[in-house]
DNA sequence: GCGACATTGTTTTTT
DNA sequence: ACAATGTCGC
């Protein structure tokens, strides 16, 4: 096995080489934009099979997401130029899952249990709601979610709560409480669950965690920085004392947090584990010393870094852009005609990428390029098993694995509608509550008491009939027919046929395609071990939301948001709406540590360029039906000069100061009525909240109203004719 | 059960 | 502004 030493070491540059030949132990590699990490993470798997002569039995390497988790494993397959069986690769979730799978019994599941996603979660909590008798003005159902969602991050149990005395949370704990009880009683699980279960499993099954501290002696983590409380500790409980982690990520790039992930983890991986070698890769091969030189001085201003310098032997490249549009159609008709230019001189539309801070800013970039003929592809948003159509036909398939899913019950009790209406619902409801019997059993227990009038009970009846019927069929019939069996039966295909427009065909392909899903779909041995076909599908559907599916081949300018473009490249970027208030975000610039990730978004956004970055900002932002009057981002001020090319440098200049605030050079007045006294960056003095910035200006005459952002008291909007405003 | 009207929220997103 | 959700009356 000694003998590809070379062919797993060459092309490697120093530091990739000491990460990924590092003796055994806890191995951290801090790498930076553009590195080359998951291709130390790829070697290093290879260098422990080749080299080490470690069994792939024994390793097991996480991702966050599906996509990551296949590249890495195709990457592999490559390298070793055999299948990689044996090999545990997967999302937290996807491993998660595959051992409670294994393990059902041990983790007290029933054997068929289902994944619900957050919008089948959302509803599962409305029912906890209802059944609590809260009003959701008072409980919000989301904060809920939120609550629960955020202790079973952090591991914590309803059972584990204290009850302080606090009205809030002593709610909390029962909403918790019973959630978790509809959950156990419909078999339905959450993705925390997923996480927190099998860690708990394996916590209180000293054999079952013994087997697999054994197993996995060697573990790899990409993108660690994004690790939240509970996968870390689901890590260190696999990993014990005998089986090092071989850490992959970038303090720079944890862009996760307002999601719970902890950069700490990261920044004290070497405290929490002895011994750790720390490898730093700082060269990039992926842009221009210009693009770099943005990035690296945007990102030291942040305070809290572990440090890094990316470095790159290539050459300047051109400046980085910067232009300024009156508003956002000019600024989307500028990024439209330039990407116009760039597809006439050679380029492929698919090496340019539009990037925004939020997704919402996409609808002005989509109606300019769609007047203007140019094909595009937006990322983000609804995928493929998260729209109702599909998720309609999924509960039905649920319901025929599983006749006591409340949740996927009442999704299609009267959908298509069946003369089920919400009396009968709730009628069905007080009985399942009233004899602790699911919804399914309850209906049934109405029949036979004959309590329901005779119209509610022959539709109910029906229903029953219907999912008794898919229930047979999902026995007898692949499950690509026993798609389109429910598409038929359920009166789903019928139901979007009847309307004929746009989006009842687009439902109505939908539901085809997933046909088509189904035929496609691989039931994998090793992976789904005793699963029904039915029920792998399933779960393939919750944890794999759909991206990429029914997608066609067209060269497409790339839009997405610059989160979702974290791990990607393009030759051509245009990072886009660079306004203080939007990037960084408005809900963003009070806190400093909110801030400091805006700022590593920025970084990030910056080193998704190989050779041209253009950042395009307006003067005057349509944004939730007022025009507001932005300052150009931060950022743009931390971008040193000389690698700034301004095209239309008319308006404010970007000098950077102490405080956060930005004046404008130009001294633009912003109304051309006489009214007006206030313009953007001017010093104000009010009696009550002290000295300020205004920031912005709505409105004319005597109903205009300016925001300032005061040094003490925060942003406020104020009406000009009333605030008493002094000159500061 | 459905359409008309009102209310609400509006950063980022994977699983 | 606008979309998505919730409420109300028939």
């Amino acid at each position: 096995m000694q003998a590809d030493v070379s062919e797993i070491l060459n092309e490697l540059n120093q530091a990739q080489r000491q990460a990924v030949s590092s003796p055994s132990g806890p191995v951290l590699v801090l790498a930076g934009a553009g590195s080359g990490k998951t291709r130390v993470l790829v070697h290093r798997i290879a260098w422990l099979i080749q080299v080490e002569g470690v069994s792939p039995y024994s390793i097991l390497a996480v991702t966050f997401t599906n996509k990551a988790a296949a590249e890495m494993r195709g990457r592999i397959e490559q390298l070793l130029d055999m299948p990689a069986t044996g090999l545990w690769v997967g999302t937290f979730h996807g491993l998660a899952h595959r051992l409670l799978r294994q393990h059902w019994q041990e983790a007290r599941l029933p054997q068929n249990f289902q994944i619900i996603d957050t919008q089948d979660q959302l509803g599962v909590i409305k029912r906890v709601h209802k059944a609590l008798d809260l009003e959701d003005s008072r409980w919000p159902p989301k904060q809920s979610m939120y609550f629960v969602n955020g202790k079973k991050d952090e591991g914590i149990r309803p059972q584990n709560m204290q009850d302080t005395g606090d009205p809030i949370t002593r709610q909390m704990i029962r909403i918790y409480t019973a959630y978790q009880s509809a959950c156990e009683r419909g078999g339905l699980v959450d993705f925390g669950e997923l996480l927190l279960r099998s860690l708990e499993t394996l916590r209180d099954n000293e054999t079952l965690l013994k087997h697999y501290r054994d197993r996995f002696s060697n573990i790899l983590v990409d993108e660690f920085q994004d690790t939240n409380t509970l996968q870390y500790s689901w890590l260190r409980l696999l990993a014990g004392n005998t089986s090092p982690i071989f850490a992959v990520g970038d303090d720079d790039q944890s862009i996760y947090g307002w999601r719970g992930a902890k950069v700490e983890h990261l920044q004290r991986f070497d405290k929490d584990f002895k011994n750790t070698q720390m490898v730093r890769l700082e060269q990039n091969y992926r842009s221009t010393s210009t693009i770099l030189n943005a990035a690296n001085a945007v990102i030291a201003n942040n305070a809290e870094r572990m440090g890094k310098n990316l470095w790159t032997d290539g050459n300047d490249g051109e400046q980085i852009q910067l232009y300024t549009a009156y508003n956002e159609q000019e600024e989307a008709r500028y990024v439209a005609e330039r990407i116009r230019q760039y597809a006439e001189s050679g380029g492929m539309r698919s090496d340019v990428a539009v990037l925004y801070r939020s997704n919402a800013q996409s609808r002005v970039f989509e109606e300019v390029f769609i007047g203007m003929r140019i094909p595009y592809k937006v990322y983000g948003g609804l995928r493929f098993f998260e729209r109702a159509e599909i998720k309609d036909a999924l509960a039905y398939m649920r319901l025929g694995s599983n006749q006591h899913d409340d949740a996927s019950f009442e999704r299609v009790v009267n959908r298509p509608t069946r003369g089920i209406g919400a009396r009968t619902v709730d009628q069905i409801r007080a009985e399942a509550r009233e004899h602790e019997l699911s919804m399914f059993a309850a209906a049934q227990r109405l029949l036979e008491h004959k309590i329901l009038t005779a119209r509610a009970a022959g539709a109910v009846r029906n229903f029953i009939e219907l999912v008794n019927d898919i229930a047979a069929a999902s026995a007898d019939l692949p499950i690509h027919e026993l798609v389109d069996h429910i598409n038929v039966v359920s009166g789903l295909l019928d139901f979007h046929g009847k309307e004929n427009n746009e989006k009842s065909q687009s439902r109505i392909d939908n539901l085809n395609e997933l046909v088509s899903a189904a035929r496609g779909f691989e039931y994998n041995e090793e992976e789904h071990g005793e699963m029904s076909l039915l029920d792998a599908f399933l779960a393939h559907a919750a944890l794999e939301s759909g991206e990429g599916q029914g997608e066609s081949w067209e060269d497409c300018v790339q839009m997405m948001s610059m989160h979702a473009a974290k791990g990607l490249e393009f030759p051509l970027v245009f990072i886009t709406g660079m306004e203080d208030g939007l990037f960084p975000h408005q809900m963003s610039i009070e806190e400093p540590g909110r801030l400091e990730e805006e700022r590593r978004l920025c970084y990030v956004g910056i080193t998704r360029a190989r050779e041209n970055l253009v950042l395009t900002l307006t003067e005057r932002r349509r944004l939730h039906g007022s025009d507001r009057y932005n300052m150009p981002s931060q950022f743009i001020g931390e971008i040193p000069k000389e690698l700034l090319h301004e095209i239309r440098p008319s308006v404010p200049s970007y000098k950077k100061q102490s405080s956060s605030s930005y004046t404008s050079s130009s001294g633009k007045n912003l109304v051309d009525d006489e009214s007006s006294e206030y313009k953007l960056g001017d010093r104000v003095f009010h009696q009550k909240f002290g000295e300020g910035t205004v920031t912005n200006y709505e409105g004319s005459g005597s109903h205009a109203r300016i925001e300032i952002n005061f040094k003490h008291a925060g942003s406020k909007w104020l009406v000009v004719a009333y605030a008493k405003l002094e000159r500061a």
